[in-house]
DNA sequence: ATTTGTCGAGCAAAAGATAAAGGATAACAA
DNA sequence: TTGTTATCCTTTATCTTTTGCTCGACAAAT
């Protein structure tokens, strides 16, 4: 997947713009300045504005589906419990790694348009399966299922929070904040609730079933 | 606080198409015809496009925040967990009860702009306060303070999480999905996770020092 | 009769997009 | 070497639509 490095310059202004300003609140002129580069060119290799934010996003996804797909593979072997600290680790790396592309998404996929239903159906939904499915291979047994869903939210929540509370984030951990002490520390903080959930499977369905 | 059921008109139709397509994805026209309104009313009401936002948004946490110090007045006497336990309730209750503000402002909330800057010193600030000191009173003396910042993000992120994966929890709560029947069992779910982590606070704590 | 609210028309700026012309580069033939 | 052509990229200038907002007229209420 090497790149001209044009568009390279153009997708890394405006993730940058778009995570800050978002998709609307951002102009082609702004990206382009940012770039140092010409309105047109940008025209010129993405069609349009909105071309731009579909081949921004599907490259986003594209090679984060790869990730997933490839720590499973890899741990085809392993106790459903260590896969699933596997992908929770993969998932918070790359979604680091790529923070303010991140965040922007995140954010954009709470609108309502056609795209990001589009977005919903081809990858969405995929990453959904995967979670799903390895998260409940985990539960297996021990919960029951309509119980299931709250907690498959609950950890789904806990892998885009720091995406969408980067605010109080920053000012919380300021001083130690690394990109890989916070990867290392909050996958734990996941795996220990993890840990909970599963020992204490029973006892939190007794409570909610009242 | 009663209102001029004008103001109030263009303030709901706004807030609904905030809520879908953004506040720089919706424009001043579009509000006025879902209000079955003139362009001019609206800014004579609320000065500008800006305006309007800022006199929603600012309402909305005025109400929020009068909610949380109203419930943390009711509980003086009671013990610090179950002083958590109701405010933890009021907020799921106020944000569910002003579901699709909820969602925008939240969403908005990350972009990078001054008035979000003013909101946060305005009103997060505070509402940042009361949670952090309720909870910090309930791990008193369980959990080290480097780690009560993890906690602390994790909550807040719970209290989040349905109004930004509104999509995911759409799907998976169909059926039974119901504001009530939500509210009550979400609370639960962040209850139990409490008690787990009163409970295991030091247990989790040594994990985490590795 | 003065304040308050509503409306249609329209302006000026911003934003998305395009057209057309001009380099740069490489392949190829004279 | 030199000229031709084709392709890819960049730039300048421009077009069109959208958008925020105002103005002045008119109506309603107090």
């Amino acid at each position: 997947m090497k790149q001209n490095p044009s568009k390279q310059k153009v997708m890394k202004a405006a993730s940058s713009l778009f995570f800050l300003k978002g998709f609307h609140g951002t102009s082609v002129r702004d990206i382009a300045q940012k770039a140092n580069m010409n309105v047109s060119s940008i025209n010129y290799y993405f069609k349009s504005k909105q071309g731009l934010l579909e081949y921004t996003v599907t490259a986003y996804y594209e090679a984060y589906l790869k990730a997933l797909e490839k720590t499973l593979n890899e741990t085809e072997t392993l106790a459903p419990i260590e896969r699933l600290h596997a992908l929770i680790s993969t998932i918070i790396h790359y979604k680091q790694s790529n923070y303010q592309l991140t965040c922007f998404i995140q954010r954009e996929l709470s609108l309502d348009s056609v795209f990001v239903r589009e977005m919903a159906v081809t990858y969405l939904a995929k990453e959904n399966y995967i979670i799903r499915e390895t998260f409940y291979n985990v539960l297996e047994g021990r919960v029951k299922i309509d119980f299931k869903n709250y907690l498959l939210i609950q950890l789904k929540g806990m892998l885009v929070t720091p995406y969408i509370l980067h605010n109080d984030w920053k000012d919380q951990v300021i001083g130690e904040y690394s990109h890989q002490l916070f990867v290392k520390r909050y996958v734990r903080v996941i795996q220990q609730w993890l840990d909970f959930i599963i020992l204490n499977g029973m006892q939190t369905e007794k409570m909610l079933a009242q």
